[in-house]
DNA sequence: GTCAGAATTAGAACACGTTCCACTTGCAGG
DNA sequence: CCTGCAAGTGGAACGTGTTCTAATTCTGAC
């Protein structure tokens, strides 16, 4: 089922960066992806057109076309990039706090903080990550497994549990709908800081 | 910020039915709600096209766009309507189990099992759902507000506590998480039931 | 009953995601 | 070098959500 697209394709939207291509392919590639961001930045998701995004990044639209097959495959991958980035950054320094819980609160506020920083980013990478369909299972499964990582990482290090694992897996559920409603601006900042403040004490305790 | 569209439009899209308007006006919301819960049934988001559902529905597409401003608000007062009706089939007898984990099982697997029963429309509505903006708040905070009241009356009868809402909110959000995975064919039937009964089970512990 | 204004209609027109086509360019194997 | 094929280009074209317009019908106040 996550092979329905053609190698290629599969290739260049699904892998983290490098891996494939000539130099001149992952350049294409970066350009594309910049100007997503740059685009998406600005205006959100509806600032992300496609042939702006072609303009932009200097590339013919068909070709756009080929190594992103649609506009969420574009946004989604952006938003595995991204999440990348973000993990990397946590990755520098231990996750400080003396329980699960602490940690836990910190990564939560920490990947919060980032999103919320960048508005229209977020509202244009949410939006198509909640409104992929199956042909773009394997980039919403990236990020899915990205964010479970993310989160089992915050509890503890080393092996997680199976509870783990099911914990990592509701706070991830619990951040994305209070991303999607903040998003909307069907709750604030704070809205979202506390409910996940409260979903966490009622799972880590 | 709710109050944007006109008075019109707000009142005929976000209350419940008869309301407002009259007779014919009623019976074209009515037929325009059948149409496209037709269409959704049979071809899910994509074969709800506004065009199909205003000659279904026997009304101008201008007509239907005052009624509705977007698909979007289409689908999503669709949802609310399906889920009035889920939970008053709820209330008609009390729910079932001596502890608020099994009656909260109870009531996610009957709704998880609604939905199952007829995929395309579970994933029109669900997707319209998700990739809603702000302009469709009144409606999305609806159905919020619905699956609040489904969860915490599932847990027992009478006022919740602030604990209560809390779990309940987040049972919703994992609720989701889990329609969206199932939708785009991420999660089986069976990942969703579990998922879903190890959630209640650590939160209602 | 008449009339003004609102609601409805048919259909054209527009925007943007997507597809297609004819052509050119880049490049690996002989 | 050539050759042949994959990749890239520019641009037209198509589908569907949304908007707009001019004409018609409904409705409620008088």
């Amino acid at each position: 089922m996550a092979t329905a697209r053609t190698r290629t394709s599969d290739t260049l939207s699904a892998t983290a960066d490098a891996e494939f291509g000539s130099a001149a392919q992952r350049e294409r590639r970066k350009r594309i992806l910049d100007a997503t961001l740059a685009l998406a930045s600005k205006g959100g998701y509806d600032a992300v057109q496609m042939r702006t995004v072609a303009e932009r990044a200097d590339v013919a639209l068909g070709t756009l076309y080929r190594y992103f097959p649609s506009k969420i495959h574009l946004l989604v991958s952006a938003l595995v990039q991204e999440f990348e980035r973000t993990q990397e950054k946590l990755d520098r320094r231990p996750i400080p706090g003396d329980t699960p819980t602490d940690r836990m609160l910190y990564v939560l506020s920490r990947v919060t903080r980032t999103m919320q920083r960048e508005p229209m980013l977020t509202e244009a990478m949410t939006r198509a990550f909640m409104f992929a369909d199956p042909s773009a299972a394997t980039e919403v499964n990236a990020v899915a497994r990205q964010m479970e990582r993310m989160f089992t990482r915050a509890m503890h290090d080393g092996q997680p549990s199976a509870d783990d694992i099911a914990i990592a897996r509701v706070i991830g559920d619990v951040w994305l709908s209070n991303l999607v409603a903040w998003v909307t601006r069907r709750a604030s900042a704070d809205d979202v800081s506390s409910h996940l403040e409260l979903a966490a004490r009622l799972l880590l305790r």
